[in-house]
DNA sequence: CCCACTGTACTATGTGAGATAGATCAGTTA
DNA sequence: TAACTGATCTATCTCACATAGTACAGTGGG
């Protein structure tokens, strides 16, 4: 029985996310830097909403949206398992909701009325540290 | 009386953002972008909610924030006019929010699994065009 | 076999944001 | 005076979110 991969983040009510997608964006950006990698068991459904002090609902639809965006594999019984990663979307869906991801950037850097160029040279630094460290 | 500029955008329900939500950004980006210029005048709060058929407070709601952000002024019983642009935010304050905008923007990037370089090119291609054209 | 764990599914409830409806008040101007 | 302007207020409706509780099916160690 492999051990569940401790995962060390947090919660907040305050965030304009949910808190499922305080839960989604938090594993996808750990699969996305390595530090979960494929076949890596994570934490129960139960025994997550215990460390989050949540709801262990809100845990399990996160979850589940992870599951049907192909980022973890479930096995009734065994546990919750980083899948392969494979392309989910089409070329063109990608490309639809880039263009609405900048889109929204775009309206927040006009809201900020912060130099474009500094805006520029911020987002490209953490484009650039994305997926640069891999667990040894 | 100087007449109003017509604002030829719309809202839509299906979209994340809130109507009011969805003006306030319209109307931002028309100012950035230099559609509108400093002391144009806007539609007044009923026509512009006949024009996009929704409630006249949704609307007062939206120039609300524009007025609390600087955008606009309001002069009761004359209107509402572009206010002169002058930076309302501390530097450390608009360095939060651009961080906690980019790190919004990271997360869409990350959840797409599309090329970072091919979200760097898109993101720069697109704050380059910011406020490039002006009104003649 | 039994029990404790695993994920999944369902109903019900409370809360808060968003949008609507409707009314009222004050300032401006033809 | 009349018709516009923005500002403000209460009330109501809907919907997403989180919660609570229950139940079911699959897995594996004792």
């Amino acid at each position: 029985m492999p051990r569940s991969v401790p995962l060390a983040f947090s919660v907040v009510p305050g965030d304009p996310r949910s808190l499922a997608g305080q839960i989604v964006d938090a594993i996808r950006r750990k699969i996305t830097a390595g530090e979960l990698a494929v076949g890596d068991k994570l934490p129960s459904v139960r025994g997550l909403a215990q460390q989050l002090a949540i709801n262990p609902n809100t845990v399990s639809k996160a979850y589940t949206e992870l599951i049907a965006g192909g980022w973890l594999k479930a096995q009734v019984g065994l546990g919750l398992f980083v899948a392969a990663q494979r392309h989910q979307l089409s070329a063109t869906e990608r490309d639809r909701r880039l263009n609405a991801a900048v889109d929204r950037f775009i309206n927040e850097v006009v809201a900020i009325r912060c130099n474009p160029e500094d805006a520029a040279r911020r987002v490209t630094e953490a484009l650039d540290g994305l997926s640069s460290r891999q667990s040894a």
